[in-house]
Formats: C-alpha cells, sequence, structure tokens
RNA sequence: GGCAACGUUGCCAAGGGGUCUAAGGCAGAGGUCUGCAAAAUCUCUAUUCGUCGGUUCAAAUCCGACCGUUGCCUCCA
C-alpha cells in the first residue's frame, strides 16, 4: 500500500489510482529562459524516481512535464538579447533535456509547452467566463476568486488573511485582489494570438491547468511541483480547473522542498546557484542523486561543498562493491532469477520504506547495509544477489549506479598500454630487489602526470587521475 | 502581520508513544592489507533528541508556551 502526505489534506493518504493499473503524473517544469540549477534538480530527480517506482510496483504511468515558453522572463530576454522567441525556447529547452539525462532524469511522456496549446486556453477561458467565474476588463481576462468556494484550502489560507496581507498595488480594474490573470493583453513586439478579448497571451497559472487536463483528463492523480508553487500557482490551477471542469482537479499534491544555501533558497533571483552541469562534472551522477535522495522529499534541503563531497566519497563506496564483483565474476554476475529469502527480506523492505511517504532515505541505508554484507560475505551466491539487488533492482529504481565506472580500466590507447606495463614490471622489479628509492622514483614521477599506481593483493593496478 | 514547515551525535540525516542505551553517510579512533604510500575493507564512536512545563504506567515521538531557522503571502522547482 502507498501513501503519501498530501498538501491538500496534511495527512497520510493511502493512493489509490483513478484506473486501476495506471498513474497520471503532472509535474510543474522550468520557465525555459536561462539555464537550471540544481534546485531545479530537486523535483525532476524526487519525482522521476516516483514514476519509476510506481512502474516497478506494476503500475503503467503517464509523466507530464511542462514548458513554460511563454511568460513575463522570457518576453524580457527577447527584449534584452535581441533574441526571437523561438530561437530562446527551444535553446533552453534543449539545455534543460541534456542537463536532465546526465543526472539520469528520464524524458517525460509528454513535454507540453502552452505556445502549442492556444485554442485550447481559449476555450479554457471561454468556459469560466460562461460560468461566470471569470470577466473581461479592458482585452483582459481576471479569474474571480470570490467565486470559487474552495478558493485557499490547498495553502491552507483564508481569503480574508490573503487580501488583509496583500503587498502588491492592486490593480484597480480588479474586483477583488486576490484575482489573477487568465488571458493578457499583448504589448507590441511580444508573442500574441487572436483570442475573442483581442490579441493577447495566456496568463501563467491557466496553463497547467489546460495542458494537464488536455493530456491527462479533468481528473488525474498525482500533481507535483516545488512547494513555493502551492500559493498563487497551484492554488490558481486547482481554482480555475475545477471551476471549469466540474470535477476534482488532482487527487493528490506533492509537493518538494527547497534547496537551500548558507540557509537561503536556492534561486535565480538570489542569485546563489550551482549549475546542475557543473555538480554533475564535479561530483558525478550518483553523488547528486544521493544527496537529493538522502533526505525526505518535503522537507529542506541544505546545499554545500562538502555535503556533495560527502556523498561523493558514498557514493564510491558502493560502486568499488559493485566493482569487485565484476572483477570477481569477470564481467557482469549471472542471476538466478530464484529469489532467496535474504533477497525477499531486503526487496520487503525497500518497498515499505517506498511505500511510507516516498523514504529514498531509508532506502539509502538499506544500500550501505547490503554494501556492508558484500563487503564482508564470504558466500558468492549471497555477493551475487547483492549485486543484483542494489545495480539491477534499487539503483533502477533509484536512477543510481547505473554505469559504474570500471576503475581498472584505464585508456582506450593500447600504446599507453603497453608502456604502462612495461613500468609497473620494471618498478615491480625494482620492488623484489629492495630497490625502494627508485620504486617511489617512478610512482612519485607518474603521480605528479596524474597517473596513480596503487599496489593491492592482486598486483598493481594504474588509473588516470 | 497571516499561512506552512523545521530544530536529533563533530557535520548531514532517519525515526515520529514502549522493540530507541536512536538507522545510514561523512569526519574521527583502532585493526587488516602493503616495503612504504594511496586506495579498499572491518570494528568502535549519542543513556541522548532546541528550552521550559504538561498528558501518560511509558515521550525524541502527543499537547502548550518560549527561543531559533526557513519557505510562501510578488516571478520562482
Amino acid at each position: 500500500m502507498i501513501r503519501f502526505t498530501d498538501t491538500l489534506t496534511k495527512s497520510k493518504k493511502e493512493f489509490i489510482p483513478l484506473e486501476k493499473g495506471k498513474v497520471g503524473m503532472y509535474v510543474c517544469g522550468p520557465t525555459v529562459y536561462n539555464t537550471v540549477h540544481i534546485g531545479n534538480a530537486r523535483p525532476a530527480v524526487v519525482f522521476d524516481a516516483l514514476r519509476r517506482y510506481f512502474e516497478y510496483r506494476g503500475y503503467k504511468v503517464t509523466y507530464v512535464m511542462n514548458f513554460t515558453d511563454i511568460d513575463d522572463k522570457i518576453i524580457n530576454r527577447i527584449k534584452e538579447e535581441g533574441w526571437d522567441f523561438e530561437t530562446i525556447t527551444s535553446t533552453y529547452i534543449r539545455e534543460y533535456l541534456r542537463d536532465m539525462r546526465a543526472l539520469g532524469v528520464r524524458d517525460a511522456n509528454f513535454n507540453p509547452r502552452i505556445s502549442q496549446y492556444i485554442p485550447e486556453t481559449i476555450s479554457f477561458i471561454e468556459t469560466l467566463v460562461e460560468k461566470g467565474f471569470a470577466y473581461v476588463v479592458d482585452g483582459e481576462v481576471f479569474y474571480d476568486v470570490t467565486k470559487f468556494e474552495g478558493y485557499g484550502e490547498l495553502s491552507h489560507r483564508k481569503l480574508e488573511d490573503m487580501l488583509s496581507g496583500a503587498r502588491i498595488e492592486v490593480d484597480q480594474r480588479k474586483k477583488n485582489p486576490g484575482d489573477f490573470t487568465l488571458w493578457k493583453p499583448a504589448k507590441t513586439g511580444e508573442p500574441s494570438w487572436e483570442s475573442p478579448w483581442g490579441k493577447g497571451r495566456p496568463g501563467w497559472h491557466i496553463e497547467c491547468s489546460v495542458m494537464s487536463t488536455s493530456i491527462l483528463g479533468d481528473t488525474f492523480d498525482i500533481h507535483a511541483g516545488g512547494n513555493d508553487l502551492i500559493f498563487p500557482h497551484h492554488e490558481n490551477e486547482k481554482a480555475q480547473s475545477e471551476a471549469c471542469t466540474g470535477c476534482e482537479f488532482s487527487r493528490y499534491w506533492l509537493h518538494n522542498g527547497m534547496l537551500q544555501m548558507n540557509g537561503a533558497k536556492m534561486a535565480k533571483s538570489v542569485g546563489n546557484i550551482i549549475s546542475i552541469r557543473d555538480a554533475v562534472k564535479k561530483y558525478g551522477r550518483d553523488a547528486v542523486r544521493m544527496f537529493i535522495f538522502s533526505t525526505q522529499f518535503r522537507g529542506p534541503i541544505d546545499y554545500s561543498e562538502e555535503r556533495f563531497e560527502d556523498w561523493k566519497k558514498a557514493a564510491r563506496r558502493v560502486e568499488d562493491a559493485l566493482i569487485r564483483v565484476e572483477e570477481l565474476a569477470n564481467g557482469i554476475p549471472s542471476f538466478t532469477k530464484s529469489a532467496s529469502d535474504w533477497i525477499k527480506e531486503k526487496r520487503k523492505m525497500f518497498v515499505e520504506f517506498l511505500d511510507d511517504d516516498f523514504n529514498t532515505s531509508r532506502v539509502l541505508s538499506l544500500i550501505f547495509e547490503i554494501v556492508k554484507e558484500m563487503n564482508s560475505t564470504d558466500d558468492i551466491g549471497r555477493l551475487f544477489e547483492a549485486y543484483w539487488l542494489i545495480k539491477g533492482e534499487f539503483g533502477d529504481v533509484m536512477g543510481l549506479f547505473t554505469d559504474t565506472p570500471t576503475k581498472i580500466k584505464q585508456s582506450d590507447d593500447s600504446k599507453m598500454d603497453e608502456v604502462m606495463d612495461l613500468m609497473i614490471d620494471v618498478r615491480n622489479s625494482l620492488r623484489k630487489a629492495k630497490l625502494f628509492e627508485q620504486a617511489d622514483m617512478i610512482r612519485d614521477g607518474l603521480n605528479e602526470s596524474n597517473i596513480s599506481l596503487l599496489d593491492g593483493p592482486e598486483g598493481t593496478k594504474w588509473q588516470i587521475t
């Protein structure tokens, strides 16, 4: 039984899909006007893993993640850089997908862009106007928050509280300060489309409502995103969608906590960002993912270089253990399907942990316990089972250890291999003759060329550092 | 000011009424391996859970107050 703490009800709820064996998930994606940072990676990695877990548990998942390709920030960049709309959005979409693939995030089944859903958007807004939830002023369409009974229930705020705390200058044309734009009249030079209210473009909140319901249906299973989107974005989405369709919108709301740096949210607007690309390059994919999995996804998580270094070492511990098995088996060890009691026990724990509010942290601890077992057991059968459990099964769900580098493989250059073999032979004869000073000269010299020699029980290995 | 979270060992973090003298990772200490290094590996490492009260046979876990941190209320994953 899979259970999640739902943002709306604030309680652990058993997951019951709308349709047996199927899950529809919608995750709010990035606005494509800039390179993404590791804060953006958190929802992508967590919800990607959740998707894989659903599949592991036998569900067929339809995973939708949008790109916001019409937005003030994009328009600003068009003005600043003189780029055209298509160039800027397609460039950053490409970059985003590249970064996510480097992180081991699988592509979504659908990556809708609002610019491709204009007719759907217009008819969605028309319905809202017809039903009396929206009103038009000077070619701009607003949503009337007082018309929707449940407004505020997702973010657990009362309408009165929101009004009293309103800090922005209220647009005089709005009936209520909390009303938000569904359709914005275009200014010259901005991307715009014809509509019953004149030339214009969709507001931010409407796009996710339109695309999620268009692809997944009026009601779908899971809507996810960062908790900074709860208000106003998701609150507004819910209000619009339920007003429009008359159905429950998303059955479960999952929100990830913010990634912080020195106690403040990592955000482009704050300027304290680390790019995904740099992080993966510096620490490796597994370390970045393990860092993200090290805490419950709902809470905040603090970035620091030390912590990434810690997880780099931790990831290496697992990878080393896997590589050792591969060396022992002379390749990928064979695996028989018949599951032992030991496997069943570990598998049961894995499922129990993830079923319980997707507790990835406990899964990591389980993986390390298995690694310890791998390192201390004399039982080859157990060793191979452990290997497959981590690499084939748990790693597959978590997107971890998918391509462990074989540490002993040195280079593609056979000449280099020959030279190194000779060096090692020479040095080992020196060592045999107890001429350690000369032997160390070779090792130190190679070290300066970033080649390290490692003397182990099975002989000397070398690697480029 | 309103709303939502959080505060556990040197650091990160799980647990969320008894099985907790609190999982796991990093750091640290000791051992194995090695000519020595490095790497790897094994063992050990919190009577204690922000503070003060309360509920209970029993609290890190529930309740209250206080202190501290963060997010949202405006674009943001």
